[in-house]
DNA sequence: AGGGGTTGAGAGAGCGCTCTCTTGACAGTG
DNA sequence: CACTGTCAAGAGAGCGCTCTCTCAACCCCT
């Protein structure tokens, strides 16, 4: 009967749902939760009142009640931020937060500051989250493999060394092995690679992968140039592997915006893609696209790798086992430069 | 006394700190809180406890005993997700990351399903966020703004119509101006622009700041283009401006994406950047450095927008009163373009 | 010395839920 | 018809905190 005219009207509570179906808590909690032991008809008349007081349960008296916390974590470390105008940053998130938005577990974000690790390290531990995501891009980064000791934490990409007990990640090896095969099925015979950094596994993997094709083919795998990802590393190692002298016909690079670098250094030397040079890239990005001609790629489905780290992660934290490792397919997208 | 020597230790709580430095629930409290008036030495005792267990506050028990949530959402509408794969985004969330870092409350991210928006409604109305931020490129959305009637939000970039009360955005016309004006002292006369949408504010209010820097130098204004932001609608602009017959010495582009797209033409039609047109791009985002030359640009500060965005909406959140608008400054980088 | 004021710490009542335990209703059995 | 078994709903004790109130101790002033 109390009437409240003071202004913000009190948030409706599930006792306050009892009241007005003529129910005890309990039952309001069980319609709530889907618990099956509810006679339907009283469950109808819960669902109504809820319907009618506009009920939204708390949060934060939930998790407390229940002792379980229901929100998720994604941790950036900082490093990895600092190269945050990533597209593959925010199409994993993308692919979290859609994955969790059909969950009860909210998404939070940290960005784990350097400087001050033991901040994040208190937060995860300290019974706050139910389990975190990492997306790092420096991955040899150890820092947080360790804390899956302690609460269900699932990697983007595989981590340097052993350490993260899950992961998903594309099969890059396979991919690239596909990528050059490609080159190779059109032809080119003259196949070099401009690969990523070895010390990081999709570095290494994508090299790999294209050094089984061209043994497969039984070709040399010597014309190998290395950049940083970058596009102005693209161009840096294709100026390389042209002033090398020796004939060049086809072209896997490590990553679509190396690939937009090279293809600069292609055109200012008169070389046509793909007439004279076939150029396959990787990941599918907006470099791929923005480029003329428009770049074959790998499509690196990054929304899916978001998806499934947090499908797994919340099996993981409803004690569903799962498989350690999960490769997501990818395929290859051509397109004009081959 | 109790050794609790099932597996999963017992997460510290402040009942245990207390009990262990001799004192009050509430006395830890109130050192976990920093209320001043507690005894340096008693403060001491406690802290030194607090570390001793290892304790960390239970954020569900906090919020709900203190009656105000601890997290602030960020609401990515889903259309905008899709176009996710944006360094725009990634720079805002790791501004507002970064900012929320620093205080007490936790950010979450959700994706507002277009399907059911009514979830997201219930979610943020239902008492259990402290506040919002909006990250919209389709900035005539009006879905989110009324919201602002229950609870805290902040947006970014300045809202179609009214509807938003705060947001933080740069001074568009004003950095479109002053880029104009760079032309200008250049000694360029015939100057175009290729501007954005004009059903968006950034489209809108950049290209009112070229045309007032023309109006202010007494030239026409009658040299425009309109493209949608993408790369290749900048390229079909710069050809229609081309094939127009009117001489072009000077482009003012409405962000770096089309200005690359119109390098492309300038530079397929043998005209040479800066020597025969000066270009000024907007936005500073990658494409400005990997186009050659080196594009002279407004720096569009992104992160500092989402740092500001977190700061207006913690204000909100205590009570304090802020602006309802808030400009970022812009600061034009000089690259080799112009 | 006694009254008022200040200051620092404890007591204890919740916050809105969940969940175990208990009760009550009813059906099935010998 | 008493007895057990089953199932649905209620009672009530917390979950880990915050915060208002109360109280004790001490200071200053007249």
């Amino acid at each position: 009967m109390k009437q409240d005219t003071s202004g913000s009207r009190p948030t409706p509570t599930l006792e306050m749902v009892a009241a007005l179906a003529g129910v005890s808590r309990a039952t309001v909690s069980r319609v709530v939760n889907d618990v099956p032991s509810v006679d339907e008809h009283i469950a109808a008349k819960v669902r109504q009142a809820i319907l009618a007081v506009n009920y939204t349960p708390n949060r934060a008296a939930r998790s407390l009640a229940s002792r379980r916390p229901n929100s998720v974590t994604l941790i950036v470390p900082e490093s990895t931020s600092k190269v945050f105008a990533d597209p593959f940053f925010a199409s994993v998130v993308q692919g979290v937060a859609l994955y969790l938005g059909e969950t009860d577990y909210t998404l939070n974000m940290v960005i784990a500051s350097e400087a001050k690790p033991e901040k994040t390290r208190a937060f995860l531990l300290g019974g706050n989250v139910a389990g975190a995501l990492v997306v790092s891009h420096h991955v040899g980064d150890r820092s947080w493999t360790h804390l899956s000791d302690y609460i269900p934490m699932v990697f983007a990409g595989r981590p340097l060394g052993e350490g993260a007990r899950y992961y998903v990640d594309v099969d890059n090896e396979a991919a690239a092995a596909g990528a050059t095969r490609l080159l190779l099925k059109g032809g080119r015979t003259n196949i070099a690679t401009i690969a990523g950094p070895q010390d990081m596994p999709p570095g290494i993997d994508r090299l790999n992968g294209w050094r089984s094709a061209m043994a497969e083919a039984g070709l040399e795998d010597s014309m190998v140039e290395y950049g940083d990802f970058t596009l102005a590393s693209g161009a840096k190692a294709m100026r390389r592997l042209l002033g090398s002298g020796r004939p060049v016909d086809g072209l896997f690079v490590a990553n679509d915006q190396m690939a937009a670098g090279a293809y600069t250094v292609l055109q200012e030397r008169g070389l046509r893609i793909p007439q004279d040079v076939a150029v396959v890239g990787f990941d599918d990005d907006s470099f791929a696209t923005s480029v003329n001609p428009p770049l074959t790629t790998v499509h690196h489905p990054i929304i899916e790798m978001g998806k499934k780290m947090a499908e797994i992660l919340v099996d993981l934290i409803e004690g569903k086992d799962t498989e350690r490792v999960t490769q997501i397919p990818t395929s290859l997208v051509i397109r004009e430069s081959v």
